[in-house]
RNA sequence: GCCCGGGUGGUGUAGCCCGGUCAAUCAUGCGGGACUCUCGAUCCCGCGACCCGGGUUCAAAUCCCGGCCCGGGCACCA
């Protein structure tokens, strides 16, 4: 066909044509009449695309995931993707999913208890079902087992070399004078540790590793280490020896039986060390799924400048509206399942991702677009005076569209009164333009500057302006005081204008203000209302 | 410097393991149109990509070698 593609293209054009000509409803009645199959293929390739990939070694009932974050910030969409990814395949296999809090770093990145609260919070707001909750800094005398067994078997030892003696040596490939001394040199030593004669930085434990592994940084790697004064947000300070995240996760791993394990890329070298452990228990490693790093363009991800702005007053919280935080795109009115569509659609790939709001915001819109209500907002409003109309005219208007039983709302025109519309469309009014005002009626511009506009009234028939190809803008006469919040990159734009009065809007609702774009309502005080500005 | 990993339209993704069915999927974006009292939604049409070079082969996005580029790791952090 391809060589006659000249000839074919006007005929295919004329036949769309003539199809398009014949009114949705029909078309559809008639599709169905002479190909049914269409529509049922249409459903099943769908349902197949959104799948994840099978799960290797994935036996049905049998898989337990887990999700490890530290309570040190707010949960954000980069970490979304291992929980998210964790929690769908425990799901989809009929397993098991555990959160497991990784605080066992009271000095560097150290835990505070909100962030315990947040995190479970945004999870169930996710909608997670959490199988099983764990707490690091509650299982240290398990780690402190697991670490003795470890040195009575020779498999690790306490090292009391100065840290940049030892990496002198490690790098060299030649053992430090502590790896070989003998075991009950090592239980004292362990002990000290314990006990607290041995200061911070002064006795670490270590995983007895290949010296000559090709990668420095896997050998000989520390398992737990000393902190004076932790005074940990869980344990205070009854506990001064704590275990690194590799051995912590290594143990706890394997005590909570997990079998699959979604991490970043950035672990993978980690999973090279816990394996040392895996092998000198004889235990089985779990598979492991490393995925790149999920970062979402114009939106701030990091914890440390996240903390920054926060602490320098740039940012209104760990929810601003411009950080990528779950609570922040809650707020700003992005649903779970669109976080989860996203996601899912991202997979398991292991070069890292930078998608686009636009792509988010698609799917979110599908989303919310037949649930939100519409309103009209007027920002920056200017006056308008409409000569010519002397009665008074009610506009009643469908809260939605496409779902007349949910009612109407109703703006009132006044004769002698001015009806307010935005400054955004300024471009509209030039003198001798005619535009519609939505859902009332036509006028023409007789003057405009930013002080008011001067208008004559030209008719009610929306089909008058439909037949001249007037544009349409929205209006309020009374409204309430309204600001949306809409964050471009790193500014938060306030925009205020009048929200009409006949809408009941309230905290967390997501509406559509038309020709504006969805929005969440973030608070309501008297009359005065806030909303927060998710997209177009 | 040393050690991993990755490069498919503007963006994201499928395909790569097991070479042909790929003149390459889907979504988003962009352009055009239909419909509609929103510049929204819906529907239709279109645009746009296999990092580069060599090799193997009848046949390479897919396998091999080399190069380039981009991430990540190299903490007594997680």
């Amino acid at each position: 066909m391809r060589p006659k593609a000249k000839e074919i293209i006007p005929l295919v054009n004329e036949i769309v044509e003539r199809v398009n000509g014949i009114g949705l409803g029909e078309q559809e009645a008639k599709l169905r009449e002479i190909y049914p199959e269409f529509f049922e293929e249409k459903k099943a390739k769908k349902e197949e695309k959104k799948g994840l990939p099978p799960l290797p070694k994935a036996e049905k009932g049998k898989v337990v995931t887990r999700f490890a974050p530290n309570p040190d910030g707010a949960f954000h969409l980069g970490n979304a993707r291992a929980a998210i990814l964790s929690h769908e395949y425990a799901r989809l296999y009929g397993g098991k999913f555990i959160l497991r809090f990784d605080d066992t770093d009271p000095k560097v990145k150290r835990p505070e208890p909100k962030f315990y609260e947040w995190i479970l919070e945004d999870l169930e707001w996710l909608g997670f079902k959490i199988d099983e909750i764990h707490i690091a800094s509650d299982r240290l005398e398990i780690y402190y087992d697991y670490a003795e067994k470890l040195i009575r078997s020779g498999k690790a030892y306490v090292c009391t070399c100065k840290p940049e003696k030892f990496r002198e040596l490690r790098d060299k490939g030649t053992p430090c004078p502590h790896r070989e001394e003998p075991v009950e040199v090592q239980l004292e030593r362990w002990r000290k540790m314990l006990n607290g004669e041995y200061k911070e930085g002064e006795a670490v434990v270590r995983i007895k590793t290949d010296l000559k592994h090709p990668n420095p940084a896997v050998r000989e790697w520390p398992a737990l280490r000393i902190i004076d004064n932790p005074n940990h947000p869980r344990t205070g300070n009854k506990y001064r020896v704590w275990p690194l995240y590799n051995f912590a996760s290594a143990i706890d791993d394997h005590e909570l039986g997990v079998t699959h394990i979604f991490r970043g890329q950035e672990h993978a070298e980690n999973e090279t060390r816990q394996r040392y452990i895996y092998d000198y228990f004889g235990w089985e490693y779990p598979v492991t799924v490393h995925h790149g790093r999920l970062s979402i363009e114009g939106v701030i991800l990091s914890k440390s400048k996240t903390r920054k702005g926060i602490e320098e007053g740039k940012y209104l919280g760990w929810d601003d509206p411009r950080l990528g935080t779950i609570r922040a795109l809650r707020r700003r009115g992005i649903r779970p399942e669109a976080i989860r569509e996203l996601i899912i659609e991202v997979g398991l790939k292991r070069s890292d991702t930078t998608v686009s709001w636009d792509n988010l915001a698609a799917i979110n819109r599908r989303i919310i677009e037949p649930i939100a209500n519409r309103y009209f907002f007027v920002a920056d409003p200017i006056p308008m005076y409409v000569d010519g109309y002397d009665e008074e005219f009610v506009a009643e208007i469908p809260l939605h569209p496409d779902h007349p039983e949910r009612g109407t709302r109703k703006l009132k025109f006044r004769p002698g009164e001015p009806v307010y519309v935005s400054g955004d469309d300024m471009g509209l009014f030039k003198p001798g333009n005619f535009v519609r005002l939505k859902d009332l009626f036509n006028v023409e511009i007789v003057e405009a500057s930013e002080d008011g506009i001067r208008a004559k009234f030209h008719s009610v028939e929306y089909e008058v302006a439909r037949e001249n190809k007037w544009r349409m803008v929205h209006w309020v006469t009374v409204g309430r005081p309204c600001e949306v919040l809409v964050p471009e990159g790193d500014k938060l734009i306030v925009r205020k204008g009048l929200l009409e009065s006949d809408a009941h809007v309230k905290v967390d609702d997501i509406v559509q203000f038309e020709r504006f774009g969805f929005v969440r309502i973030d608070e309501v005080k008297d009359e005065k209302v806030r909303a927060i500005f998710a997209h177009k």
